[in-house]
DNA sequence: CGGTTCGTTGAGGCCCATCAATCTATGTGG
DNA sequence: CCACATAGATTGATGGGCCTCAACGAACCG
């Protein structure tokens, strides 16, 4: 922790795609975000249904998407799908393979996609010099068990209706950053299949679930837009809480006042 | 293996009561070991159903259950529960709040049990002084991520048989560290209730899945001890692959089976 | 011995899966 | 511009896995 690491302190460098991310700022001090930057390798551009992981394949590298959407997700031997993770720009779409060599999942690309890597050892290397880069990483696992543990009570315990409403509520708030705002609108490039895959149930399922959704006023579509015209009801109905999603843009505040 | 070491080499201390446990192997160095030892609140004792945290209630110490059953959960409106970790000995019952004030889960004593406590304010500090212990709270969290993400397939896109399958190939690895030997036994102190909320279904239809499974001669129940005499066929049943839990003691064996 | 917890069994019903068809939008090549 | 192909959304009919309600048996215990 003694030796500056980085040249960039005092020389302009161009913009990194890490630039302005969620995933960036999950790291505090402008030194801890520079050395990662200056990790980071090119960025890469994918087309739509990519694997940027199979099932069960080793890599080197975090892979954190900048632009586009893309999942984790699991498969049984008939084929059916369980995507247990949404990932969004900022997020790192594999944590696990920086301390497990062969990740128990599968990292897909939905949509046309950007995304950056960062080769595991330089990321432990970092976490090793740095302790607010290690303690990042917990943070950032320890984030995404608080989501999973959300979607487990979801699969295990709430009605078709209350998954698809408590997704749109946690997407809300990922993509948004709302707080409860009556009215919330987003991008949502996933297909009725692709929300089936990641709420347990069928596409058929899920379109009947939406109908009855639309026909209460709780959801809207158009295109691949998706508008939540009552967010407080859609939140009762899905007993949504924002709580567990720790991160968040007004997050931080009750820390230290001092931000936004 | 060469874990013999912890108390002797400097001043005769009393033997924590961390010792030994699974959680303290987690940390790879002796030193990182007696200093998380040194920071261990006394043991206590607790009777089975009690809270050890009730849900969204925050604490400053981190539990580690040295005996007996805990689990995390989280309950609906209308009172329903869905246990999202079981806790054994040698397992952290609450690491999300080395970070996250306010957990978002409840964590319950199910049966006797010890534990002992690490203020979170020493963890974070023995996490910021040596690498490996910082490394090592993520490597935890990055576990439990593996096992909530396999639990999120059984309960998305499983049968009531195969996640009652799964879930005692689950505990059978964990607790005995067995590696597909063909017969293996373990005390199980869950009620039937407590194996629906883990589930995600009702104790009535556990009732009944289990007795399939009995007829089927892959589980075997007699006081609170289960048996499964044919660990391979459970497995297959239930799809089981140990991989996702990268702990384990014989974890390197199983990775190289096809690639020579 | 009565109370409590847990396991077991039965009857009935609903939520969601399954299978299959139709409809729409988009794109492609002739 | 149309024929055609494809992906995704929508709708209907049917069935099954699991839930719900309810009761009873079994083990434990003060």
């Amino acid at each position: 922790m003694l030796e500056e690491v980085q040249r960039g302190t005092s020389r302009p460098r161009p913009p990194s795609a890490l630039a302005g991310t969620r995933f960036l700022s999950a790291f505090r001090t402008d030194e801890e975000q520079q050395a990662l930057e200056a990790a980071a390798l090119p960025v890469r551009t994918l087309r739509p249904n990519t694997d940027l992981l199979r099932e069960g394949e080793a890599t080197d590298q975090l892979h954190i998407l900048i632009e586009g959407w893309g999942c984790r997700y699991k498969t049984t031997r008939d084929g059916s799908r369980q995507i247990v993770a949404l990932v969004v720009p900022g997020d790192m779409a594999n944590l696990d393979s920086l301390l497990f060599g062969r990740p128990d999942f599968g990292v897909r690309i939905l949509t046309a996609a950007k995304t950056v890597a960062i080769p595991c050892d330089a990321a432990l290397a970092l976490a090793e010099r740095h302790a607010g880069i290690g303690r990042a990483f917990t943070r950032l696992a320890l984030g995404e068990n608080a989501v999973l543990s959300q979607w487990a009570l979801c699969l295990g315990r709430k009605s078709a209706q209350q998954r698809l409403a408590h997704l749109f509520c946690e997407l809300g708030r990922r993509l948004t950053g709302e707080n409860a705002s009556d009215d919330v609108s987003f991008d949502l490039p996933l297909t009725q299949e692709q929300l089936a895959d990641t709420l347990g149930l069928t596409s058929v399922h899920v379109n009947r679930t939406l109908q009855q959704l639309r026909g209460e006023g709780l959801v809207e579509t158009a295109n691949r837009t998706i508008t939540l015209p009552d967010v407080p009801r859609l939140r009762d109905l899905a007993e949504f809480d924002p709580a567990y999603l720790h991160c968040g843009t007004v997050d931080t505040s009750a820390l230290s006042p001092a931000t936004t």
